[in-house]
DNA sequence: CGACATATTGATCGACTTCAAGTGTAGTGG
DNA sequence: CCACTACACTTGAAGTCGATCAATATGTCG
């Protein structure tokens, strides 16, 4: 069984034995994290980043009204915290949207990784260019789709991240949130957010009862969302 | 005078002499572009990487509507389409706003420079990672603020961009875009922005005419937005 | 006839109005 | 925690009006 971060990096490119080797060297530090406990706070200057191995995450900014917004949601595999190591100070907290277990590796093993590996550097490098290009399909979403397109958009995304983890099971999936928190992703009220997920049970396209998210007609989905699975980055390619 | 990328990164960390050369090394083609021409088309494969020169220009997507959504604004001294060098395919297209200069660069020489000054690919790294930062930042804007306060948003991070490439003049610059450009970065109708900006102006907070800005009450501004520069990074620090 | 100034036209943009649709708030009950 | 209702507010769509500017046409004068 190979290291998460091995199975996440040889996503996108293959590793070398080398490479795996000295990714499984680097010294992980593994920590527990209850639902809605921070795994990095906003504003402090963390010198480890942190993958997630179990449980969903998310990206979050709180506003003064008391608002928050999600920016990203992470799952298992997930390198969340990569982006400290340059950044230093963070924009943005990490946050457990259920029970979680996430690995930590300090800063100082991942610049030393950067001095001798340009390959896996470039790779890690990927993973936060990716992150990016999630952000950019959410910054559309918000801004142009519909309520119901953006939310069927969101449950895409999130099948096909979990697909690639093999963590859905045909098209349906563990999904423990509730819809406050899909509120806060989509930066609607929860009453809209449960207008919508009316709509699409109302249509027979999906479900989500009991944590469980099930796709009756994928298609369909694709299709409400205008969905296009590029900015994923789910191929392997020389980087 | 340095190259424009050499500023661009020295404004986030020291650069060594040598690094200095590398970096003016590289083989930069010049080209121009005329307001609303794609410097970047979506889907592509590009082989190289731009850099704007003079003028603005935007990351954008368009939906089957015809709606348009831009993801991201780039000033000049800015290396927009870095995140070609590793996604590959481009998820989105990159337009200029108003005429623009760009610089393009070889994929094969970022590629050569990143076995090689593990520094300087930190550097550019940290580039696409506060695109990243800025994208949060819309994410939050976009879903939680009040139109309002997402357009005071937006001016508050337009202005630091550009005094930190020294285009401002004291508390204006010039700023050639139309209102349907910028509400298609907010994702809200040309009408509803210009709500916005009448309100503005109405409240002696800023102007916007004949191409420019001019913000009278920053602090005001800085309050509506409840701006907070961090996920700028405008600091130099070890990296 | 050419040189120059003055209209006409069309395109673009900002400002504004009206009305309809989308969305949020508050509250209920299961 | 989910589902749903009632009502108010925010925002969008469509359209009008006026200002500006560039390109073209028209007119006047030497």
């Amino acid at each position: 069984m190979s290291h998460p971060l091995v199975l996440n990096l040889a996503r996108h490119d293959r590793l070398t034995v080398d490479e795996e080797r000295v990714v499984e060297a680097l010294s992980w530090r593994i920590h527990e994290f209850a639902s809605a406990e921070d795994m990095v706070r906003e504003d402090a200057r963390p010198n480890e980043s942190c993958l997630v191995l179990q449980g969903f995450a998310a990206r979050y900014q709180i506003l003064a009204s008391g608002k928050r917004q999600l920016s990203a949601l992470h799952v298992p595999g997930d390198f969340v915290d990569l982006h400290s190591l340059l950044l230093k100070v963070m924009d943005h907290g990490v946050i457990a949207l259920t029970d979680c277990t996430a690995a930590f590796v300090p800063h100082e093993e991942l610049l030393r990784l950067s001095e001798t590996h340009p390959h896996l550097t470039r790779l890690l490098w990927l993973s936060t260019v990716i992150d990016a290009a999630i952000h950019r399909a959410w910054i559309v979403a918000m801004g142009r789709r519909s309520a119901i397109s953006h939310v069927a958009h969101l449950f895409c995304e999130i099948f096909l991240r979990l697909e690639a983890v093999g963590l859905t099971d045909r098209y349906s999936f563990y999904f423990p949130l509730n819809q406050a928190q899909l509120a806060d992703m989509q930066g609607r009220s929860i009453v809209h957010v449960n207008r919508t997920l009316h709509f699409l049970r109302s249509k027979e396209i999906m479900t989500w009862r009991d944590s469980v998210v099930a796709i009756h007609d994928w298609a369909g989905l694709e299709a409400i969302a205008e969905f296009d699975p590029t900015y994923l980055s789910l191929q392997i390619e020389p980087r």
